[in-house]
DNA sequence: CTTGGAAAGTCAACAACACTGACGTAAAAG
DNA sequence: CTTTTACGTCAGTGTTGTTGACTTTCCAAG
């Protein structure tokens, strides 16, 4: 195990007392995690899922509804009632695949980009706030406690977003 | 601020691309740290909102719904749709108040206890997980961020709830 | 003692977002 | 040519949230 601590054997951040701690800053943090977009999502009359689909397909354009699929963890169905209503509003295209011409590739319109990045830069504030408050080695360690704390499938798609060229 | 940091003016952590792989970090890890107690819950025909409601009244035995509805931060129609089939199966007990009547005050029963000691475990288990494999040094870093990111008033319930004598 | 207002609860209507199941179409794969 | 894959859609359902309106209870201040 990663036994690289500094203490040594000092567990006590594995007390009950303290594993309910962590769970309530989970709850809390996660709250204020999406308190900004919410505001501005409640403007424009969408929700949390056109949100999170704006900002998936802004990280992977030209991706395809199956593996947007994938990566939101949500039927086909209840995607595609977001899709068809930011395709019909004019802030995503979907490209017939040249390759595969059953597949959609997706991307975002100069209108999508334009609230893909209201949104992202009211959440990144937030979180740039948090990170500028903790100082670097707190957010490693809370890259490091959220990377582990996920499920199999979802650290994939986390970890296959992280390749991004810098 | 807090300069206190390792490499001195070191900000790459602030980084536009590191700000977003930490909130699809946040995105990610939120599923994860659902999923067990979910599975759980479908078995026993309740949502996460029964969830919620179990752990904070089991965190402050003898609330009242008020305060409880506003550390939950819903409207009192949605908490108590909640409550009140927690009630009638019998996991919940709601005591008039003694010095002010019109005050219910919440506590779990032995069932409930039950159910909650069964919910927490579940989520406790994957956050000892996550906590052991990332190291104390990234839990402390966790919570400070966390802890930054929330809301003020949200931030206001968490403290107090860290309260508890250990 | 009356009254104002807070606390709690209820009813009704509605919306967002998830689910299942079934079906259809187009196109790639075999 | 048949099967599988990718996508879209229709219909129905459930959880969780919202507003708005209204009642009951009851503390506390005038």
């Amino acid at each position: 195990m990663a036994d690289s601590s500094s203490g040594g054997e000092n567990l006590l951040f594995l007390t009950d007392e303290q594993l309910r701690k962590g769970i309530e800053a989970m709850f809390f943090a996660y709250r204020g995690f999406t308190a900004d977009p919410d505001r501005i999502l409640a403007q424009h009359d969408y929700g949390r899922a056109h949100h999170r689909a704006l900002h998936f397909i802004n990280r992977s354009q030209g991706t395809t509804v199956s593996n947007l699929l994938s990566v939101l963890g949500v039927t086909k169905q209840s995607l595609n009632r977001v899709l068809r209503t930011l395709i019909a509003d004019g802030l995503v295209e979907a490209r017939v695949g040249r390759r595969d011409r059953r597949e959609r590739h997706l991307y975002l319109t100069e209108a999508g980009r334009t609230l893909e990045a209201e949104l992202s830069e009211a959440q990144r504030a937030r979180m740039r706030a948090a990170y500028r408050a903790a100082g670097p080695q707190a957010v490693a360690g809370f890259r490091q406690v959220l990377e582990a704390m996920m499920e199999e499938d979802m650290r994939r798609h986390y970890l296959a977003l992280k390749e991004t060229r810098r």
